[in-house]
DNA sequence: TAGATTGTTAATCGATTAACAATC
DNA sequence: TAGATTGTTAATCGATTAACAATC
């Protein structure tokens, strides 16, 4: 589940390695075998310290000057830094549209991420398959939840359902949280909640415009 | 379209905004009509100083000591810095499971964002409506985009066709491109671009994971 | 008045970038 | 060798936090 031998690696860095592996995936197929900072840097329009001192954090052999580094020991360490390499279970909790996307996007697995089951208070799913997974009822998350030892949950209800869910999340020893609403939680010290924070990125999209529009007044 | 007044604000405080405005309004309906910054920093576990320079950024009228600050003239503020009392048009193209989510997605208005069509490949969707909004063949894109002055295009369309979309959207003069394939797009200078990226939020619950049973061991 | 709360100025912290010596 | 590229050390930048005077 969890890799080896991770140093600590701040969050910037942390958000940058999807961006790197998906580059480098990209040149995987033709005939190079390695790349340098430099390179990726101009690509990505990144500082290319930058990019150094990332990859340092992530890769296994360091580069060497003139020949750069070696892209597939270089995806490699960015998979395993990331977890890809590991598969973690999964469940969604709401099969709304958003659930369903999310239920049955199968990106995920390429992610290490595997949803195992979702669960939805809507008696006419209960039963239905999505992808070969399974939609319950609440009653069984609980104890599903616990007995396959569950570490994440998906949140894709609405905003006012948000916190019960969250709340039966942590009953079912749930320690990791993915949060879809549009909702602020209350979690405990020790558990771990990533909002997917679309107002925030609406936010920007308005701002970029604002200033666009102000600016060509 | 754009608000008036908007004095340059940081990205880490626009993160933020939508959080207060949630927390202001869950208030709303109570009695009280002023709060402090204290208050609302305690609240959101935030530093209470870095709360008052938010919302400094945002409040029309500034706070008085011993009172605090207006909760409504607060959420007037916000939400008309982040736009959301002026409605801004948008396109999703590809309606997926995903694109048919946030099609079909009310709370956006909220937002001030009205995605007015959707667009497939699939000639099984077109002229398929959803929420009374029509799905309409790819041909018609760039020449819709033009006749409405459409500024934001949301693309959620599997990876590799992510870019061929991207470039679809400059011809029909979108200048701000919310993204949700996995997929770093190239555009040219002065067009915005903002990535859904979950991979990243991923890479952060993996994280936090390794980190925990790591640590746990 | 007293003190809760404000806004500002200065200190701290962390991340980015610049400068540079090391090396294949 | 020469020079492209590396990794590191120091400088810069921006955001957060601490300290504090102002004020209702």
């Amino acid at each position: 589940m969890a890799g080896k031998n991770r140093k600590p690696i701040s969050i910037q860095t942390l958000k940058r390695l999807p961006n790197y592996l998906h580059y480098l995936q990209t040149l995987n197929n033709k005939e190079v075998t390695n790349i340098s900072a430099t390179t990726i840097a101009n690509s990505l329009k990144l500082n290319e310290v930058q990019v150094r001192k990332d990859l340092a954090a992530v890769s296994m052999a360091s580069g060497k000057p003139r020949t750069g580094f070696n892209i597939n020991e270089l995806i490699k360490g960015i998979e395993s830094r990331l977890g890809y390499d590991s598969k973690d279970e999964a469940v969604i909790v709401g099969v709304g549209k958003l659930g369903q996307a999310l239920f049955s996007y199968r990106g995920f697995q390429t992610y290490g991420l595997n949803i195992i089951a979702g669960f939805d208070s809507n008696p006419n799913l209960y039963n239905v398959t999505i992808e070969g997974k399974l939609i319950l009822p609440m009653e069984k998350f609980v104890n599903l939840c616990q007995r396959m030892m569950i570490h994440i949950g998906i949140i894709t209800v609405p905003a006012d359902q948000a916190q019960s869910v969250c709340d039966l999340m942590l009953a079912g020893g749930i320690i990791a949280i993915w949060n879809f609403a549009p909702m602020n939680l209350r979690v405990p010290n020790g558990i771990f909640v990533k909002n997917e924070n679309m107002s925030a990125s609406l936010a920007m999209i308005s701002q970029f415009l604002a200033e666009h529009f102000h600016e060509s007044d």
